[in-house]
DNA sequence: TTATATACGATAAAAAGACTCGTATATATC
DNA sequence: GATATATACGAGTCTTTTTATCGTATATAA
């Protein structure tokens, strides 16, 4: 519970390992997930959906790969998590429209008081 | 993910509804599980285990139930989310022995560089 | 003695997460 | 143009975790 799950994981080490190579090639999935150990076509899944919101881009063919796009300093870690893995809240109640608690609704409350961290 | 489990959901909503409840009989699991449509059998085996963590108090037999042994306001989130779940890390190096990464640990370091939130 | 509770280990069902596979498309290089 | 190397992406499977159930034991008030 609370961990990081391997998507944000393995996201995470991948654009680590491409922002420090800093040469212009671009970095084939394969040289990653070789080196860290990650699937292949996980980590491949895991880079067209970076690429697709713009924190990477893709060049395709023999000598493609993939390069960082938009500097990524701006974005918060909340934002990059839920690229990967869809909005999140910490109940279910902030994000369905509905609680189905019946308006009996004392999870708030009480985190409150047990410790308003 | 990053949500609360039904465990600590559950949990949270019994620990107010029997704090709230200021008379001095002990409350059966039976009326709260059922006030809230939780399971009845979960239910119970979460405040067993709050009850051996001292959170609550257990009478047993007709008239019995749980009440509030502590109070739990120095109780914090985490010790409370980890008497439910076990301990927790963000991820499996910090709470495992050994990172299996190869020593290529750039997770902390890109979380720092993309939000030191 | 009986009905109502908690105690607790074992197991089953459901959901989520991690991973694989097949096929399609683009393109550099020979 | 043919080929090898990449990404693109939907569908499907395997595994793990979470959630829930079951069965039996024990305590105790009435």
């Amino acid at each position: 519970m609370f961990k990081l799950s391997k998507k944000v994981e393995y996201a995470l080490i991948a654009i680590s390992h491409i922002n420090s190579s800093n040469s212009e090639c671009p970095i084939p999935v394969s040289r990653i997930s070789s080196k860290y150990n990650i699937p292949n076509e996980l980590l491949a899944k895991i880079l067209q959906t970076l690429t697709k919101f713009d924190i990477l881009d893709s060049i395709k063919g023999p000598k493609g790969g993939y390069k960082i796009k938009s500097k990524f300093e701006d974005l918060s870690l909340v934002d990059f998590i839920e690229i990967l893995e869809g909005r999140f809240g910490i109940a279910d109640c902030m994000v369905d429209t509905e609680c189905n608690q019946l308006h009996n609704c004392n999870i708030i409350n009480p985190m409150d008081k047990i410790n308003s961290k």
